[in-house]
DNA sequence: CAGGTTTTATTTGGATCTTATATTTAGGTC
DNA sequence: GACCTAAATATAAGATCCAAATAAAACCTG
């Protein structure tokens, strides 16, 4: 049972185990005859199969009389659940200016949550590594648990991200928002692109097959799920959205800012546009440096002109977006995330009204996502789980303590 | 052994027995102890399943003598090979206006091909079946065999396709297109878009796991192949390409002729440019409604400033469309398909020069298909070998012949 | 040509696992 | 308390795989 080199005999073990697991992990309490149900399996293999499950430490058996349901007849079924102490998960959103942890059981449910800024630029990538290890360790805690239990971490960086979970080398910024995290953490650790863990967490909570997952506060990532698959690319460069300028400016040089996310667009749009804006506008009392996105978005709900005109400019360039995704890749739903989703909606209806209504295909819908700004820790602990129930006999599961 | 509710101990049987076909299919004859190599099996089991797949028609034992290698000692050993009679695949390209088929034998040798020019418009849906029946029927007999022996058929057709091979229900086009043959072929049938069937040809000749094929002829259309997958979309409409001319005119309304492909593209150009071209072109010495795409090539290469100044705009264009698909996907490639990928070298050149070599990003290369207008319907046999090497023991081998 | 060597096929026994059938068990019901 | 029920257990049988021993078929050697 070490899992590396199965013999083929074992395999088939390996296989209703897994199976038997997944099951668990759906249900809070449940009986021999319901997991054949599941499985298909016969009452006598799943119970041998129960029996290895709670060897390895899994399951356990309930055994307090307790609530049995309505109508029982017959001899009492012997119930399992999955054993809590098993292990958790952890999810790490390891943004450039903040972190944030959360520790989940092997259900999903929430046990802690914790977060904090930092200065990555100051601390480095060793700094950040080692904050991130202080902030998981204080959520354990919080969630009465320590490094043992965690059977998977996965990270959250705002970063291109391969399949091996590396960045491409080129931008300094990139390594250092990488910042090698699969070192230093507890259990399996995966990293991955921030957007397309909240594209996870969307999917989770919203599963269609086909969703654009915009993280757009002060850079821009897009997560792209297609065919219920999240798309790579070989460098992780999938999700890009350079294109945008390249395009509408009939040339193919890329120009400078156009990374920049709707917050970091919104305030730079004011800085520069409220000076040379000849009507009256409430962003004029606030000294052009000190404008932020906050401000815009506030000003356009009291109906200032000039915050309403750089909300229609954000719409048309998400309608943009809303465009060559549904039309390329057949999207069915756009949703921004991260903490300006809060305050976007004025940009989506904005947007809505500008999609061709009579093109003949069926157009994406545009949503804000209600996960407010912890979509991609959301996501982290959603990816894990997936990891998790994929090949749950692949991880091991916390020793029973005596 | 009924395939479809195998019994969980016949599992482990059927997963081996599937390794073994998959290690038949990629070797010309194979010992025991060669299979025991491939599958990491003991021999009692190789020799055991090998027993199995003879007697269900998979194998043949090997008992001429014959060429043995060169230096054996010892018993010699049994030899197995696949049994050439097993079946075969049909792939077919079901255009518009042409109907082509290949038999190819499960080892994707080229066994029989025919071609055919077809008027869909005026045989309807069911002309187009029977065609596709007829010309199947020739090619098989070409090949020495007849419908009995098709494993599976594969079909490419110029409209975008679901998961269940069904197309969208708006354009008639298309419902003329897909024109339900799955209900009238041999084997089990897959209905594919043929953009997407040039990619997995193109794919399967050149591995990289992210690839954009451009079916561009008289119309256009992309496979899009991303982490080593074909990507589709709920409705099949990945790979559409309206959004360019959405996004250059700045405006979301979608024109009309924005599902041209390249060689659509240059007649149109040509009959329009040459009445207010104000230089000398050979073009002129043609009639405006008889100049076709083929002409523009044939003038530019000799120099024609017309021709040339086409070649150029469909350079640019092309140039586009790659800068899009490496940024919004990664795509390492690009790959030119279909009739006019004979002639569309020198938009190539073009389009290269046009790419920003100083973006920091890799671009993608650009390339001609090797595959001339057959891409689609070698797609569709590789498509046919893909699906049968995944799960060979999903399908059944024609019966032994007494 | 007898015997040795080498390589493989075949046989045998043991272990594991699934299934099917029969038996036992723990409760409820009349 | 007899009876019923549904589930757990026990038992037997079949299938599969592996490991080791045995047998076979070729070649090589002297």
């Amino acid at each position: 049972m070490d899992g590396t080199t199965a013999s083929s005999t074992q395999l088939l073990r390996q296989i209703n185990s897994g199976a038997l697991l997944r099951f668990a992990l759906e249900e809070q309490v449940f009986t021999a005859g319901e997991a054949m149900g599941a499985t298909g399996l016969t009452r006598a293999t799943v119970l041998g199969v129960c029996d290895g499950l709670v060897d390895a430490g899994w399951l356990e058996e309930v055994t307090d009389g307790g609530e049995a349901g309505p109508a029982l007849k017959g001899r009492p079924a012997r119930r399992y659940r999955l054993r809590e102490a098993a292990g958790v998960v952890v999810g790490l959103d390891a943004g450039e200016g903040h972190l944030t942890t959360i520790v989940a059981d092997l259900r999903g449910r929430e046990l802690a949550k914790r977060r904090q800024s930092i200065d990555s630029h100051a601390l480095g990538r060793a700094g950040r590594v080692a904050g991130a290890q202080e902030l998981i360790r204080q959520a354990l805690a919080d969630a009465g648990c320590d490094a043992a239990d965690v059977l998977l971490t996965v990270v959250g960086v705002p970063a291109p991200v391969d399949a091996d979970g590396r960045s491409p080398g080129a931008g300094e910024f990139w390594q250092l928002m990488n910042s090698g995290f699969d070192q230093h953490l507890d259990g399996a650790v995966t990293i991955e692109n921030d957007a397309n863990l909240a594209a996870i967490a969307e999917h989770a909570q919203e599963p269609s097959a086909n969703v654009a997952t915009l993280l757009s506060g002060e850079r821009f990532g897009a997560g792209l799920i297609v065919d219920g698959r999240l798309l790579r690319g070989r460098r992780g460069g999938a999700g890009e959205m350079r294109f945008l300028d390249i395009l509408s400016d009939s040339k193919l040089e890329p120009e400078e800012g156009t990374s920049d996310g709707f917050g970091a667009l919104a305030r730079k749009w004011a800085r520069t546009l409220v000076r040379s804006y000849g009507g009256d506008t409430s962003l004029r009392r606030i000294p052009d440096e000190d404008i932020t996105a906050e401000d815009v978005f506030q000003s356009a709900r009291e109906g200032d002109p000039l915050a309403l005109d750089i909300i229609a400019r954000l719409g048309a360039r998400l309608a943009r977006i809303a465009v060559v995704l549904s039309s390329l890749l057949d999207i069915e739903r756009v949703v921004i995330a991260g903490g300006i989703s809060r305050a976007i909606e004025p940009v989506l209806e904005r947007a809505r009204t500008l999609l061709p209504a009579d093109s003949g295909l069926p157009l994406p819908d545009l949503v804000a996502s209600t996960f407010g700004a912890e979509a991609v820790v959301h996501g982290a602990i959603e990816s894990a789980l997936t990891q998790f129930r994929r090949e749950p006999m692949a991880f091991l599961p916390r020793a029973i303590r005596r």
